[in-house]
DNA sequence: CAAGCCTAAGTTAGCGCTGTCATAAAAAAT
DNA sequence: ATTTTTTATGACAGCGCTAACTTAGGCTTG
């Protein structure tokens, strides 16, 4: 049989509520009786029934995450962030999918919430903005933190990078280089970052004195299928742009490869600049440029201003950065 | 306050016990009384506490997934299939990273029994090959199912695929193609596939009368990186292989980026092939011609046969299938 | 038609912890 | 020296369920 708290209080010769107050690292435990405590679990190889200690206390000890995304690069960014730090806390995670788009969402979270009890829940964008869910969690009282949210910031703490300034970064390079005629696929309509993005694009392209053209700015759903579709028709324009920049690494994918099918040989006839630095971006060729997204450390801040606790919404902002590779050069001809 | 069993007994006029009946599905309840339970739980939207449940019952209704794979794309496939399964059976999945080669795998994995009561465990390879972890499984009469073993199949239930016949299949098509001087990736030396590959390559050659030449294998890591270090090695041969055989997509992709990188032209001047038909399959340029692995439903099958709850080890074979793409034809010169 | 069996319920203990309250000794404040 | 506060520990109820047992009526069987 596995031990029990009592055998454990029998081998420390201690009350049982003693040798929880050690485990919940409490105040009042002297040190003598900490340390005899100690070595009776470990002793034992004691583990506290998480099931017990849920039904007994007010904490549950586990921790929900709440995602909705295609890329499973992206979401094992995310799992691994928020893991690292739950390890940390002795915390468990349960992974949660979901379809934000979907009716049964709130009645899923609820579920979630009331089976499990879970202390706290993480949401991924785009979950992040389903309204309703956060009404969920706000009447049942379960902190949360948001990864990347787009909307109603002040609703809640969250993490986020400056998708803005991101897009304004790449598109700025892409003008410093000489470019003029820059493509544009937006992303996923959902994803209030696809938004931000394309801002960030026209405000490079303002700032440089270069007008916005709509018809280079083709829409995309943040997949490869899409990519291509916004290639074709880019490139099939009297005056092809010189350069794409796809709002993230899959749909830049598929311009890519719509380029070496019509035989263009990149950087040379086009430049290609992706988003996110996914595991794809240094595996296609050529390399693609594009914006390092703090993903895991984004994942991992989530989890940490989770633990904090903070009774106001805080918000972190971590930093981007530009990866230049070699999809991106000068623009060759006139 | 959330509704308790009590609640729903109460409004249905029957006892406790009658409620836990309905909700577990068990005989000896009237229709009546089973239609009133239901309209009761329906109307407070009950949803019994899964501590409490774990706690008193024997089941926990909870099963976990090991893993401990690089590949986020295989992971997320392998989470998707378990996940599906679960839903169906009102399961909850537990999804545990781990290290297959950490000394406190067999810790990890106690202490995650003990804390959690899981009713079963699937293990993802490589883990299937971890015995110290099956030990302790085994000991603590804990269910299990894994995903693609290497190793002491008899002492699991599991679920497959061919992976000596699908390397022998792609192995075969590159011969058929003319192909004569074929190169090979070897996968990770942790994965026992990664053998199984390689002596289905072996095999077909056997079978076409072509001499193994030691020379055109090179060992890899199953990552992007080794596959390129492997591919420079095998293009410098003063014979160098027509066609290269990666073990999986991610080697083959390194392959494509040291061939572009040299200026050849695919598959004219070299054919490429790689293994598991991921998403980056799809999106390389030329388009890989890859082996599907089911892995998705190789997890589902796996939940699947860990709900049956057969008393011995029963085994699934899913089929794998070739995808032809763009990256291998017949060699081009002599 | 009595003995046994199946069906359809109910009663109660207890799973392994934590929260609350009680208690007592030591330390600090009067 | 006495009161108050702080520290250190224990006793015990009870969280919300399920397991095991009990009850009682209807049905079968020899």
């Amino acid at each position: 049989m596995r031990p029990t708290i009592k055998d454990v209080s029998a081998l420390a010769q201690v009350s049982i509520k003693t040798v929880s107050r050690v485990l919940n690292k409490e105040r009042y435990v002297s040190e003598g009786v900490r340390a005899r405590v100690e070595k009776a679990v470990a002793e034992l190889s004691f583990q506290p029934s998480a099931a017990a200690r849920t039904l007994a206390g007010r904490r549950s000890h586990q921790i929900a995450l709440i995602y909705d995304n295609h890329s499973p690069h992206y979401i094992h960014q995310i799992q691994t962030g928020v893991w690292a730090r739950c390890i940390e806390e002795g915390v468990r995670l349960l992974a949660q999918p979901s379809d934000a788009a979907s009716p049964h969402l709130v009645d899923e979270v609820g579920a979630l919430i009331d089976q499990t009890q879970v202390d706290g829940v993480i949401l991924s964008s785009p979950i992040t903005d389903a309204l309703a869910a956060l009404d969920e969690l706000e009447r049942r009282g379960i902190p949360y933190v948001r990864i990347s949210p787009g909307t109603e910031h002040g609703r809640s703490s969250s993490v986020s990078m400056d998708d803005v300034q991101a897009a304004d970064d790449m598109t700025s390079h892409l003008i410093a280089l000489g470019h003029q005629r820059i493509g544009f696929i937006v992303g996923h309509p959902n994803h209030t970052a696809s938004d931000q993005r394309l801002f960030g694009y026209r405000r490079a392209l303002d700032r440089a004195n270069i007008d916005f053209e709509p018809k280079y700015v083709r829409p995309g759903l943040f997949d490869f299928a899409s990519g291509e579709a916004a290639a074709d028709i880019l490139l099939d324009l009297p005056q092809p742009p010189t350069a794409i920049f796809a709002s993230n690494d899959d749909m830049a994918a598929g311009v890519l490869t719509v380029a070496h099918r019509r035989g263009l040989s990149m950087p040379r006839d086009l430049s290609v600049a992706g988003f996110d630095d996914t595991a794809l971006a240094s595996q296609l060729w050529p390399p693609l440029t594009t914006v390092r997204q703090p993903t895991r450390d984004l994942a991992y801040a989530a989890a940490a201003l989770l633990f904090e606790g903070q009774a106001k919404a805080v918000h972190r902002r971590l930093a981007h950065e530009l990866v230049l590779r070699a999809s991106t050069s000068a623009p060759q001809s006139r």
